[in-house]
DNA sequence: CACCAACGGAGCACGCTCCA
DNA sequence: TGGAGCGTGCTCCGTTGGTG
């Protein structure tokens, strides 16, 4: 594979170790500018999370370009604070939209990318699906049946006490190893999940706001619909129309426009 | 008039932070 | 590690505006 950035040429990486991350099965592999926009990436980050097949696609994109707004911005922190702060994140559990839409968990490293003379000049991370991130998954398991429930029971109440007891913890010490390896409360964690899959059911079928609402686990499409208005900056509505622009040029409140 | 979507206020329950 | 207090998530109201 071409590396098409020239800001590529002032990272300290060597070309075959960017050919030995392109041999990896299972590792996601990419580089990005200071600005967050992704200047490298091997096949598997390419085919296997975002589907494109040219890298000419995804280079010079960044975290908005990819994911809802919620997510973009949470992965823009991480970002941040490697590339400003030179803090390194390893081996963060995090959930992600998989290529083929569903989601999966990823165990995520990024680490400061420097030029010759040490200057930060953007960050080089890895990313696994969690089933092959072998010596995490200890982590992972302490916390699995928790993980079960949220994922089983999204749509409807659920209590850090509860998910507490099915992993046989006290909730003081289920919420700090929860905390440690998601870096979210578990409530956020809930919360960006019945986000997230909003956004997949308001971009893949026409159900009214009110019922995505409640299929996701929000029982008030008031709160529902101020909660995405704060998180991703636009109502609901507003989304299912940049996601579906023609699908939605026959909505009404398209149709004033003149 | 009915329905949908969005917004705002009030109050309670409970999740989170802090500290011993 | 666990308890106490605080902050806020969530629910239940009501209202407004647009459309059929």
């Amino acid at each position: 594979m071409t590396l098409v950035s020239p800001a590529l040429d002032q990272i300290r990486l060597d070309v075959s170790t960017r050919q030995l991350f392109e041999l990896l099965p299972d590792v996601s592999f990419f580089i990005k500018d200071k600005a967050g926009r992704l200047i490298h990436c091997n096949e598997v980050h390419r085919r296997g999370i975002f589907r494109y097949g040219n890298a000419d696609d995804l280079y010079g994109k960044a975290n908005h370009d990819f994911f809802p707004n919620a997510l973009a911005n949470s992965f823009a922190e991480d970002d941040q604070r490697v590339i400003r702060d030179g803090e390194s994140i390893v081996e963060q559990c995090e959930l992600n939209i998989t290529s083929a839409g569903s989601l999966s968990w990823f165990c995520t490293t990024k680490v400061p990318a420097r030029d010759c003379h040490g200057k930060i000049v953007g960050l080089v991370g890895i990313s696994r699906r969690l089933e092959a991130a072998d010596h995490r998954i200890g982590d992972f398991e302490l916390l699995s049946a928790a993980l079960d429930h949220i994922q089983k029971n999204f749509s409807q109440q659920i209590r850090v006490q509860t998910l507490a007891a099915a992993c046989q913890l006290t909730e003081a010490t289920f919420r700090r190893e929860f905390e440690k390896l998601f870096r979210m409360t578990p409530l956020q964690f809930i919360l960006r999940l019945r986000l997230h899959e909003a956004c997949l059911r308001l971009s893949a079928n026409s159900d009214s706001i009110g019922d995505i609402a409640y299929q996701c686990g929000f029982d008030d499409q008031n709160y529902f619909a101020r909660f995405f208005k704060r998180t991703m900056n636009m109502t609901p509505s507003e989304f299912r129309a940049r996601q579906n622009p023609r699908q939605d040029s026959t909505r009404p409140e398209n149709r004033s426009e003149k």
